[in-house]
DNA sequence: CTTTAAGCGAGACGGTACGTCGAGTCTTTTG
DNA sequence: CAAAAGACTCGACGTACCGTCTCGCTTAAAG
């Protein structure tokens, strides 16, 4: 996210083919079956070069993605809060269960659990959504739709967190209805009464 | 869950020493950290002897949960909705963050997202749940407090999807205040307005 | 050489076939460029099946180099103390410089300058070697051949130490004649003057 | 040995400091742990750099020793070939026992059992010796002490060997006594009989 | 009360990946 | 443009667990 200004002709040389072959196993094979001797084979890289830059599978992978636009978030601007939410859910939806992305972002969220450096990685990227989805419910706000003193962190839990338990935990397949229905029950708790 | 009725004297003898230890070095450690010989050794057992019983660490912890009461549920009666809904959240709540059960709890269910046989568990492990959730909410439309129609399955992932994205994914840790804030805002959007 | 008695179906399994191919192997490219991964590979063991059983590549060559018969030695009984002198020289010439033995023992030997636990090796088989070729001096003592104080070790010591010098310092062939020319030095040396 | 006369400004810059930190590096680890890596470190010099002078860590402490004093031979004159013997025995041995020669002398001289570009070293080495050790023996020659027909070389790897025996092979301690222990029972066989 | 099958312990093994070290080569920048 | 710095390949190291196999000893219920 830093770009480190780094004397030229220095730093990992082969760091964007391994970037892209550990976002190709992960999804391929999710966090726990990658190993690094595999990215380096399949990279045409010695696995020496990969200790050299990265401590250990995690950082690399933390790097890989954050090096990749698969965490990319488009803040929606739809007029609507209902639309801006439906959107933010239908992107955390697909996500997590996209055929190309699921793999990569399930597993690694998951084991960021137990796992510190990953843990940095969820929590900036969770934390850096929530920064960017904010403006969505300023913008409600400022329309008056709903109350100036909404925990938007709260709601996003929700939000968010309805998506995991659905498609992580109970491991169901959801589609676009599931957006506007989890939309619809967060809008009602979070407009206000006449 | 289902007891086997096995011809007695049949069946792993050592099967409650090792639950112990397996839930023992899931609290230390975690589900990644977890290896067989570790529970062999400490369980005084011969690896061959799990071997034979057990196809998979992940079967093994499987039944071994399945055992524990870890995973039990007191479904609340307090006579609210309100009351009920504080006491489910509090629940997942201490689950996913008490000292004793957050280690074991997050690892398991993190894990599941990427190995079928932990996924098998989790699903019915959260599918039980919510059937004796359902309850809760059947009353709650006896009583006239929320629609029939009420999505009980929706209500209940916002809720223990928020747990889990505050605890798991952002790592913050939360107290009874949370309880109250998740059914304040889910109670907004289930009651019916006048 | 002490046959342990161990509880049967106990100890390494494949000691035999890897003794053998360590030898092989010392024989092709001498001590140093043996490597454990070639000698599990041409035995078609597994690498953790040496390191369960040998702490280190020299511990593995030690004992291979027990259980073979390559260090093994005649004591000769020709009659004289010229004979006897002349087959021992001759028994360390061809030793230290016969095609098949010369790379596996002076790798060794020479390893062991540096190495604890080919140290304990080397001085074992010398000092096993000296005490059997002390008997061909005492013979020589019982015929009236030379003084009965005779320092047996430090004729041993120039005996042996010619040719490690000749053949492994000076790095020159030699051949029987040596064998005679160092017998008659140190027998000149020896030999009581009228 | 030769001193290659080179173009002022070319060759190696660093070479002194190069051959210090090797010597110092022998005597502190022996040979088999040298690491041209830990040679470059601790002379405050890139890897690369000793590579373009150097072939391989065989050459290099090659010129490293030829450099040094360490292998610097006295030639003995006392007046007696028994003064003389023992002087070039004791130099031997102080080369193979002193505690900041031994480690280097032993394990070079070891290795080079099975290292060609050492081997080239420790053969001019004793060549070099043996050429100057002559002198002594014909002045004794000269004197009417031994035989004209002496064969020089074996008598020196006799003497030689001796040491090397004693101390590398049986990793003995040995003091002034071996010198005139040696030097007497090769004294003996060299001085013709009356 | 004994006998017989289920359960178990002990030991050895092949296999995959780990993370590290050092050798030696190649490429890029700098003085 | 030569020398230094930096990145790299390659092979082996020693370790940790994995999962499997064989064999012979316990142990407890059923005859």
């Amino acid at each position: 996210m830093t770009s480190h200004t780094r004397r030229p002709g220095t730093g990992p040389r082969q760091a964007e083919r391994l970037y892209r072959v550990v976002l190709e196993l992960l999804r391929e094979h999710g966090f726990d079956e990658l190993a690094i001797e595999t990215v380096a084979q399949r990279a045409g890289v010695n696995k020496t070069t990969i200790y050299r830059w990265w401590p250990s599978k995690d950082a690399l992978v933390a790097d890989a993605l954050i090096h990749s636009e698969l965490l990319d978030l488009d803040v929606p601007d739809t007029g609507s809060l209902r639309g801006d939410l439906t959107a933010l859910v239908r992107q955390v939806r697909l996500l997590l269960s996209g055929a190309d992305t699921a793999p990569i972002a399930t597993s690694v969220f998951a084991a960021a659990a137990s796992r510190p450096e990953l843990a940095g990685l969820t929590r900036d990227f969770f934390a850096d959504r929530l920064s960017r989805e904010r403006v969505v419910f300023e913008r409600a706000i400022a329309r008056g739709d709903i109350h100036p003193d909404t925990d938007v962190t709260l709601a996003v839990d929700l939000a968010l967190g309805a998506v995991w338990t659905r498609v992580v935990l109970r491991q169901q397949d959801v589609g676009e209805a599931f957006d506007a229905e989890v939309t619809d029950l967060l809008l009602a708790g979070l407009t206000p009464r006449t």
